[in-house]
DNA sequence: CTTTTTTGCTAAAACTTTTAATACCTACAC
DNA sequence: GTGTAGGTATTAAAAGTTTTAGCAAAAAAG
């Protein structure tokens, strides 16, 4: 009963062709020299029965999706999943649609979902690029494709990518827990070649140079389960003693804090590299390395969308700068000592 | 340099028809009584020059797309990110892609975004869906489109959906909180007339009829920015003195929460709503009611499927049991009387 | 030796839109 | 009366696949 309307069926309707309506749908009247009358006549008509061209079809002729596909860590990580909200309501308002999948940072799954967004014929790519898969993004700028990293790059590949200044983030975190009067800071990271792993590392190292401290390293395995992991990191406490901590990422500071609760250690001086909505809410309140979320999303679509509409060849890199938000868990030092 | 191959060079290449490289491409050779040296040698070829088929004009013939159109309240709410996660996981294993967006909880936006995947001929919908879309979702149904509801349903309409026990869920809650000594217990909720609201109102007022008490109930209002609703929420408390607070979703209890610190005030025995993360790692650690995210989704994508398949034309509405995870903040009356 | 059935494959239509090329008309100049 | 220009709309091809209907040859049946 509910007939699909066909282009077709306007152009019978009003006794002219399909051309001229697909002109007049597409706003090249003008440019066609159509009279305005007839113009007219056929946008009043097209709203009457309510047609939609059919965007598949579109698709195939233009080689247009308007679809922009999204490739990230993991969609319930909320840094992650407050930057796709930023990313879509920006792309929402620019026409573009987003379609997401998450990678759990696997090489194989992260190349199967690029090589079905290329099927799905996406006009851009938003991607954190896990390890292992260089060749794949490289095949995409080979092809010429609007593509964009975030949250990491990959060394030696000329392509766009927004970043933040991970090594500064670092050394504000690390230098912070040293002013605060902490001697034995610990950084707990992944097993992980990625480059914001490498420069929060990086960044930790400067500033435990810079105060003559030394280093005390834990490295997590991804693919642990939590469990795991709240052991073998409480091990590490035991044995190395820290007095404060800076976790390299929001989940291992989560998983962190997990283990500190379970073993009701008592608490040494924490910050966190990436913010969370609830860390002011903790008892202390948490001291973490804000990521600039908004600015990262802007310059994404920004970069994207100017290779989109054909502007911009040169690459661009951008790094933004990140905010150490300070709060209880980085204090303890200081006010045990002067209170 | 790389031209695209067509399933037309496959053919030429080989001297066969298209249609008989399409056959069995699509497994049909068999059916279509192909010989199987033919079948051979033609999977060799397609797998040797890399072929794949040009899915855009693949969907516009056949009128499928494997995608999934998932309308959610808010991807950044953990609630959602995780089952959309979860979703993404199970939809994946099926073939089927995911492509979502976020309504806000708007209605005008909960229409634009269904008429979207409309356009893009999504080949099912998961939808949570907004005030005020009845109409929308009804012009679904009519077009006989695989569709599923969750977290709220649309009374009167008979479509499929997934929900967890809203009633019941409060109700443990409040009765919970009843038993552990408190008296004044407040719900505080949104002015919403979904369902899952509703019902959770019902659930508090059972309880509150069962342990003969009196209701207090504060309603917010979801466009409010989150400091008005933190003051507001704070001369509640001050006007009606709760000795425990029963919050109908996860982000209430964290601006409420926020409120409380905020405000230093002492804490009240607390529920919240769905689970999060991080109540188990607060001081004290949060009550939860914890909606089954693993079998909602399951539920989702299996009534989904069965509709994509054809199968089953019965309408399917699942209400799925909550579970109370009692921690720290529901144990102050008890255990201050007691110890 | 003819008719029927089976086997193995193909031509052409269908999906819906965009766009390059062209046709037709009118008016005007030469 | 022919050539030219400009305005208006159309024809037909192209995008890349799936699928319907059907054909020729070989095998089986009569």
């Amino acid at each position: 009963m509910k007939k699909k309307i066909l282009i077709s069926d306007i152009a019978k309707d009003l006794g002219v062709s399909v051309t001229t309506v697909s002109f007049i749908l597409n706003g090249k009247a003008k440019e066609k020299r159509i009279s305005e009358g007839l113009t007219k006549r056929v946008l009043a008509h097209v709203q009457k029965v309510g047609y939609k061209p059919n965007e598949l079809a579109k698709s195939l002729r233009t080689g247009k999706t308007k679809i922009i596909g999204l490739v990230i860590e993991d969609i319930s990580n909320p840094f992650f999943a407050n930057i796709a909200r930023l990313i879509e309501t920006r792309a929402y308002s620019k026409g573009y649609r987003i379609i997401y999948c998450s990678t759990d940072n696997q090489p194989d799954k992260t190349i199967e979902l690029i090589q079905l967004f290329r099927d799905r014929h996406v006009d851009g790519y938003i991607i954190t690029p896990s390890e292992g898969v260089d060749d794949t993004i490289q095949s995409l700028i080979n092809s010429q494709l609007p593509l964009v990293l975030f949250d990491r790059y990959i060394p030696g590949l000329a392509t766009n990518y927004v970043v933040s200044d991970n090594v500064r983030g670092a050394y504000d975190a690390t230098a912070h827990l040293a002013q605060q009067g902490y001697r034995r800071i610990a950084l707990v990271t992944l097993y992980s070649s990625q480059t914001q792993m490498q420069d929060r590392m990086n960044g930790y190292m400067r500033a435990i140079d810079s105060y003559k401290l030394q280093p005390y390293v834990k490295k997590v395995n991804m693919g642990d389960d939590e469990e795991t992991t709240v052991r073998d990191f409480h091990a590490f406490l035991q044995d190395q003693q820290p007095d404060a901590i800076f976790f390299a990422t929001n989940y291992l500071a989560i998983t962190g804090l997990k283990a500190l609760k379970h073993y009701q250690t008592p608490l040494p001086g924490v910050v966190s590299y990436d913010d969370h909505t609830l860390f002011k809410l903790f008892t202390p309140t948490i001291t973490a390395v804000s990521q600039p979320i908004e600015a990262i999303a802007d310059e994404l679509i920004n970069v994207l969308l100017n290779q989109l509409d054909g502007k911009i060849k040169e690459v661009k890199q951008i790094v933004l700068p990140s905010e150490l938000i300070v709060r209880e868990s980085s204090r303890g030092r200081i006010s045990s000592t002067t209170s």
